[in-house]
DNA sequence: CTCGAATCTTTGTATGACAATCATATAAGT
DNA sequence: ACTTATATGATTGTCATACAAAGATTCGAG
């Protein structure tokens, strides 16, 4: 008899890790946009959970740089400059061809295949503009992608650079022509994968990422502008 | 008059952040080396704080990936694979090569004639072939070139990884016959920065990363044969 | 020697307490 | 009215306890 699929795998939820994913998905849902503060006991009232708990949340967030911590020992939601975009786009570029191109080389039938899926899905979403399901989608494109690259150290590297321009991902993607783009490359990524050409694969999704950084920086060096005039 | 110089510029430090710095100091040095255990209680009465301090200093070193958590929810130092060190020094040599470029074009005199200071206590240490102060100023050269590459995002990805491969480096340092191939490449790229020649810098940087790579991949490697063979 | 109950260990979580620091409001003096 | 003191409040850092859950260990009964 086999007991393997009856073996209980994943360990019972801890409160820290709930309190981490809750705050981690406010701030790339911009719930809590960046600047905004973290009080500590606030954050308590409204997860129901002790300080203990938060506290060590916000450890871990702080590790990620998705908060940053001011003189006074203050949280708050780190604030992404255009050259933070900029710089974590470039390492971006050179992590995730890095993970393409081992994607194509070990990637199993059915993850090429649910990136397919991920892809098809896409190109009907996209057609009723709904953000949301959008971010889920491409979030559902990179797991997919890390996964099948078979590196613990690239996911561990990506993964909170990922995060930390979740929210500015979420708010381009919502302004009217930058979606497409993204779209067509992504297609050609995938289409590569299929063929299991990894340097047409890695080049899509270098392409992507230029695109993708070249649209937020400028989209931030705006508003920085902007900022700048309203301050003086 | 002018105040800049009184104010105060350091905020007291905090028992977590000491806690923290002990902790990974322990790691890299080998003092809790790879898979040793990582006890609350113990490390509350070995370092003088409370479990408070330590949990959440441990929840950092989580998110640095310097420690991992069996399923028991039990914290040991992580243990680096053979697998993991090469992706580790694969994405060490794109984030490296790139910081040192920006050295190059970035960084103002004095921190030229820092790391030049750096090397050449190098040469003058390597004789007498002390692993430690080795280990001490290797960690001061990283910490200048990042510093002159005046990029937070870099600084932030690298020095994990960086830390992550600490002790391993150390191991590797007291081997015979390793350190001067470091040495050489070190002084390459140190002249090619004196000259500022990005090109000549990175491919320097390149090469001495591409070297330890193969170097500690084959340590690493041959552990593990070994471990397996002792298992059977 | 094996099985199972009792006990010890370790971690997760909550709570309450208190100091230190900073921010804000209030009172006082000129 | 304006500035300075003073009190008050808010927030974070740290500690000490307490207790539940889950594992690991010990030890006695058979």
């Amino acid at each position: 008899m086999e007991y393997e699929d009856l073996r209980i795998v994943e360990t019972p939820s801890l409160v820290r890790d709930y309190t981490l994913e809750k705050l981690r998905n406010a701030i790339s849902t911009g719930l809590y946009p960046p600047g905004a503060r973290l009080v500590e006991r606030e954050l308590c009232e409204a997860l129901g959970v002790s300080r203990t708990s938060v506290r060590e949340a916000l450890r871990q967030l702080q590790s990620e740089n998705l908060v940053e911590v001011s003189k006074r020992r203050n949280i708050s939601v780190a604030v992404i400059t255009s050259k933070d975009a900029e710089d974590i786009y470039l390492i971006r570029e050179m992590l995730e061809t890095m993970a393409i191109r081992r994607f194509v080389a070990l990637a199993d039938d059915a993850e090429v295949k649910q990136l397919v899926k991920i892809q098809k899905s896409f190109g009907k979403t996209a057609s009723k503009s709904a953000p949301r399901q959008l971010a889920a989608l491409a979030g559902e494109l990179y797991n997919t992608i890390l996964e099948g690259a078979r590196s613990r150290v690239i996911s561990e590297v990506a993964r909170p650079l990922l995060a930390r321009v979740n929210y500015l991902r979420a708010v381009s993607m919502s302004e009217p022509g930058r979606m497409e783009g993204g779209l067509v490359e992504w297609e050609a990524m995938v289409d590569a994968v299929v063929a299991r050409d990894a340097d047409k694969a890695a080049e899509a999704m270098a392409q992507h990422l230029r695109n993708a950084r070249a649209a937020i920086v400028a989209r931030l060096e705006a508003d920085e502008n902007q900022a700048e005039k309203v301050a003086s």
